[in-house]
DNA sequence: ACCCAGGTGTTTC
DNA sequence: GAAACACATGGG
């Protein structure tokens, strides 16, 4: 395939949506992958959020495969400190994140009793007073494993956003920006919380694909 | 050898 | 508050 030219153009962005909306035209997520984060609705992703911080996703898979094979992923096997360490090692942090799961399983058995139970009813703000989840965490596990309504912002969308002309100084700015407009442009075809899973979703796989480190290309957009 | 990856908590100015 | 650091592995 000789020189593909790709044009290139000053994307103007004034708010969230406009941003979805031009990431949707891409294609960067599958229709079928709804909610984009895998084994959504499942405990399986509080424990994903958790392992992916600061670390590749790749990683994290092999740790979650780990998990399965020795039936860890659940709220009763997490408290076995040491077998998890082992099976938690390749997506790093390994002594933190294992530690810091064992306490969250215990505190969602002792609070809750099951995870059902703490999908229905847990807040942003019970999230935030555990060791180990912050704010994006936070709104990963609410959006992905409780199917509310939050839209997670990151490093990948702060990055896009700046290189798109926009600086922020928190996670809720970014948010904020994040969701502008949404709520008065979209059309009500799908769930909100669908459209915030999907779009944080499509904004990862952009950054994955076209950001590297400071360096973005943004010629696709 | 360095920088990075779907962050968070602690310490220090 | 913000800035610096630890946490830890593996890939580019």
């Amino acid at each position: 395939m000789e020189g593909v030219s790709y044009k290139k153009l000053i994307l103007k962005i004034n708010n969230g949506y406009e941003l979805y909306e031009k990431l949707k035209e891409l294609n960067l997520i599958e229709d079928a992958d709804v909610r984009w984060w895998p084994h959504s609705g499942t405990f399986e992703v509080v424990i994903g959020a958790i392992l992916t911080q600061n670390s590749q996703w790749t990683k994290v898979e092999l740790s979650l495969e780990n998990l399965r094979k020795f039936n860890l992923l659940n709220l009763e096997s997490l408290s076995q400190l040491d077998v998890v360490t082992e099976a938690i090692k390749p997506s790093g942090m390994y002594n933190q994140k294992a530690e810091r799961l064992k306490l969250l399983s215990e505190n969602i058995k002792m609070t809750f009793g099951d995870f059902e139970t703490f999908c229905a009813e847990v807040s942003r703000e019970w999230l935030l007073e555990q060791k180990g989840i912050g704010q994006e965490s936070a709104d990963s596990i609410l959006c992905y494993a409780c199917k509310r309504d939050a839209m997670v912002s990151d490093s990948y969308s702060a990055r896009l956003l700046n290189h798109l002309g926009w600086e922020f100084s928190s996670y809720d700015d970014v948010q904020s920006f994040l969701k502008s407009g949404i709520d008065d442009f979209y059309d009500g075809e799908k769930e909100l919380s669908i459209v915030y899973a999907q779009f944080h979703g499509m904004i990862v796989e952009f950054c994955k694909r076209h950001c590297k480190g400071k360096k973005i290309d943004l010629e696709l957009l």
